[in-house]
DNA sequence: CGCACCACAATTTTT
DNA sequence: TTGTGGTGCG
């Protein structure tokens, strides 16, 4: 029982640390100030999870547990309260602490280098310098800055090489080819998938190999001996895969008692974002790692939880409560971004589910415009519809990139890029190939890793004749097999090429190479990364090559290959490793979405997945079709649609202002036409938060099945017809540079400058009151007169 | 060894 | 419809 001067004591000393953050709202001061015992934050959309997470950081490392803690300094005296209760508020604060933790012991775990990035930078610029020693990480960066400290204690060296997705596919190719599998029934892509789930499970190669010749199937048994082979050759290559960096870690720590209890010490407050995209290991780890004193918030909205096919497990956050008996749990329900008949339209559709928790968000936000649903003939039409809606967005002032095209799947992009590129609106897609996935770039990093790690054979295999040195597939196929017969790397074989009969043909070749590679890595003990890249680069004759034949394609992979060697200057100049490992390390957890943002003013378009955590003005979700959203797959299974129905949630909740959402009655998909239905998901939304579009005639909106009709006869649409590259210069209204005009906007205004972009022009203005703007002429003409 | 041609499959994706 | 990967020829 408290007594009358311990409740005075820990009320006044928790009024000072709610003093700091009345800049939040109610729902979440409380979650700022919960940091005692395991924390469930349930944290909706645009409901300013980060800044939570920031302020709960910031409380912890001033104030410690002050503002969740019945406990009392020994030597607490009236004084004290006195000075909590009084204006100094310098004096006030330093009462209130109650041991306030080290940034060195706070780890706060997200999923990707961005989100981490954020956390960082926002961090830093509350605390400065000191945000450094806080580990903000990945759940990947994390672990493998565990296991270079102590992976000697599972066999491997701390100066393991990882393999990304693209390189264990390599690996099991060769498998596949080498134990004589057929790859029509044993793709690698599901090979792979079924050693990721056994991982998942903390089942090693040959746990898994066990309970498959135990349940008598024949395809377990094949595939767990693929497995096998992959975890050795790993093994013997110094390397992990991506799920290997989890696993091992989670192994490295149960089975240490030293190691495990360090971490648990050291981590006296464990954050986690995202937790409904958690897999199993991952939950393991989490719960490893915040053992020791159980401070863990978990952060997550089940309604996003949109990832079940790569493995996260909606059920940790559900089953949060009973892991955790004594978890506290918040709802974060107030939404900062969405207009309330976007958030009411997002709300109406997550309703229909049953697995969640149960959360409705809410707004002090005006009503705004409703979201429009619009019923294409087909998705030629519908970019059509879209196009025209960024042009009046446009000519109405908005920037391109307040906008954002949201789809099911990437070969949606390809009817939505057409329509933009007539009509000269600049766009980005996002999620096609990627920097690091090029294989130039992949060729050069093979290189650097090998002069790191020369065991690494994948890596090896891949530039010993790249570019051709005469070292064919014969030889390579002699060296792989003499390597496997000696139990050694394809490196040591080659360095003592000489000794073998069967290798006398090659053997000058092979020595160029393997005297090339010793050299590069004897220079790379002294050289800093960046010259030593230039050797690299001119020593294994990579550029001269890509010099040899003056074709486009060429000219663009020297000049990737030099943008490599700005991204190795960036890294020296903002990391304190500035070692060929370190650099390795940074790039292969590294994808270059995380620079995405600083693009030129672009229309966004990507498929809906990758739009988690991003937010637009003005959003359209298109191809809301039976069939293509949700997904064909998944309308047998209840558990499949849910997960759509989520992934619907996740797309309506990045709209800001506007939501266009788009139909096509027909549609092309791999090369075959089919008619769906409306989605049941815009069914979903009721008729005071949806304003339907445009109905074509004879036509309802429940009714859609209709005959197909030959695409030329155009609809009555209340929207240009397809606009050729004819009609267009006929139509194109009738300004030229220097015209004085009225604009209904911008008001008075002289035409500067016309430039021909895909059949309209790109006007600039020059306005007598609010500057100069750049506007396609065909979209502003309609607010524009001549004076 | 490099290139051309044909067969074939084809959610969603971070690390 | 599109992209990729494997095969066969010059």
């Amino acid at each position: 029982m408290a007594t009358d001067f311990e409740q005075r004591y820990i009320k006044a000393r928790k009024s000072v640390v709610e003093a700091d953050f009345m800049h939040l709202n109610e729902m979440q001061r409380k979650a700022v100030m919960t940091t005692q015992g395991p924390l469930l934050l349930l944290a909706g959309a645009g409901s300013g999870k980060t800044t939570v997470l920031i302020n709960r950081i910031l409380n912890i490392l001033r104030y410690g547990s002050a503002s969740d803690t019945t406990q009392l300094p020994p030597n607490a005296s009236e004084e004290d309260i006195e000075t909590m209760c009084g204006n100094n508020t310098v004096a006030a604060r330093l009462a209130a602490a109650y041991e306030p933790c080290p940034p060195w012991n706070i780890l706060a775990i997200t999923f990707t280098n961005k989100a981490a990035a954020e956390l960082k930078s926002r961090l830093e610029a509350n605390l400065g310098a000191v945000a450094n020693d806080i580990w903000a990480q990945t759940f990947h960066s994390a672990c493998v800055r565990i296991l270079r400290r102590n992976a000697e204690r599972i066999g491997f060296s701390t100066s393991f090489t990882i393999y990304d997705s693209q390189d264990s596919q390599s690996v099991i190719k060769r498998i596949i080819k080498a134990l004589n599998i057929d790859e029509k029934n044993y793709p690698p892509r599901m090979i792979l998938s079924v050693i990721s789930k056994e991982k998942d499970k903390l089942h090693l190669a040959d746990h898994y190999l066990e309970i498959a010749k135990q349940s008598g199937d024949m395809r377990q048994t094949v595939i767990a001996n693929c497995y096998k082979a992959y975890e050795k050759q790993l093994r013997d290559a110094d390397a992990m895969d991506f799920d290997d960096l989890i696993l091992n870690a989670v192994r490295l720590l149960q089975e240490n008692d030293d190691i495990r209890s360090y971490y648990q010490k050291k981590f006296k407050y464990v954050l986690v974002d995202e937790y409904q995209d958690t897999n199993h290991l991952q939950y393991l780890l989490v719960s490893l790692l915040s053992g020791g004193y159980e401070n863990i918030c978990v952060v997550g909205d089940d309604d996003q939880s949109i990832y079940k096919f790569r493995g996260a497990t909606i059920e940790n956050i559900l089953s949060f409560e009973n892991e955790y008996k004594n978890a506290r749990v918040i709802k974060l329900e107030q939404n900062y971004r969405s207009t309330a008949h976007i958030l009411a339209a997002a709300n109406a559709v997550i309703k229909n589910n049953t697995e969640r928790k149960g959360k409705s968000l809410w707004t002090e936000d005006e009503e705004g415009e409703l979201p429009h649903l619009h019923l294409a003939y087909n998705q030629d039409e519908e970019a059509q519809y879209v196009a025209e809606k960024i042009l009046e967005g446009y000519a109405e002032g908005m920037r391109w990139d307040d906008h954002a095209v949201l789809y099911r799947l990437n070969s949606q992009s390809n009817a939505m890029e057409y329509a933009f590129k007539r009509r000269g609106i600049p766009y980005k897609v996002y999620g096609g190939m990627r920097f690091f996935d090029r294989a130039e770039i992949k060729d050069m990093l093979a290189y650097l890793n090998v002069i790191s790690n020369p065991q690494d054979d994948l890596r090896l295999l891949r530039i010993i004749n790249t570019p051709t040195r005469g070292i064919g597939n014969t030889s390579i196929e002699k060296l792989a097999q003499i390597a496997n017969e000696e139990g050694t790397s394809i490196y040591d074989v080659i360095n003592r090429c000489e000794e073998y009969p069967q290798l006398k043909t090659p053997s000058a070749h092979l020595r160029l190479f393997i005297d090339m590679i010793n050299n590069l890595i004897e220079k790379s003990g002294t050289m800093p990364v960046d010259e030593l890249y230039d050797e690299v680069v001119i020593r294994t004759g990579y550029l001269k090559s890509l010099e040899a034949k003056d074709t486009q394609e060429n000219v663009t992979k020297a000049e990737n290959v030099k943008e490599l060697k700005s991204n190795i200057l960036n890294y020296i100049s903002e990391s304190t490793d500035t070692t060929l490992f370190g650099f390795l390390d940074e790039i292969s957890l590294y994808t270059d979405l995380d620079n995405l943002d600083k693009d030129a003013d672009c229309v966004s378009m990507m498929t809906i997945h990758s739009s988690k955590g991003l937010e637009f003005p003005v959003v359209f979700l298109v191809g809301a079709e039976e069939g293509l959203f949700p997904s064909a797959r998944s309308l047998g299974s209840h558990e499949d649609m849910e997960e759509e129905r989520r992934l619907c949630y996740v797309a309506i909740s990045r709209a800001k202002e506007r939501l266009y959402i788009s139909s096509a009655m027909q549609r092309m998909l791999m090369g075959k036409t089919t008619n769906n239905r409306i989605s049941r998901f815009a069914e979903e939304i009721p008729d005071e938060h949806l304003k339907k579009d445009y109905i074509p005639k004879g036509r309802s909106f429940s009714d859609t099945s209709f005959d197909a009709e030959p695409r030329r006869q155009q609809p009555q649409s209340k929207f240009a017809p397809v606009i050729t590259s004819k009609t267009a210069a006929a139509t194109l209204p009738d300004f030229k540079t220097g015209d004085s005009i009225m604009h209904k906007s911008f008001g008075e205004g002289e035409i500067t400058k016309m430039t021909p972009m895909g059949g309209d022009f790109l006007v600039e203005i020059s306005f007598n009151c609010v500057g100069t703007k750049r506007l396609m002429l065909k979209a502003a003409a309609r607010l524009m007169e001549k004076l």
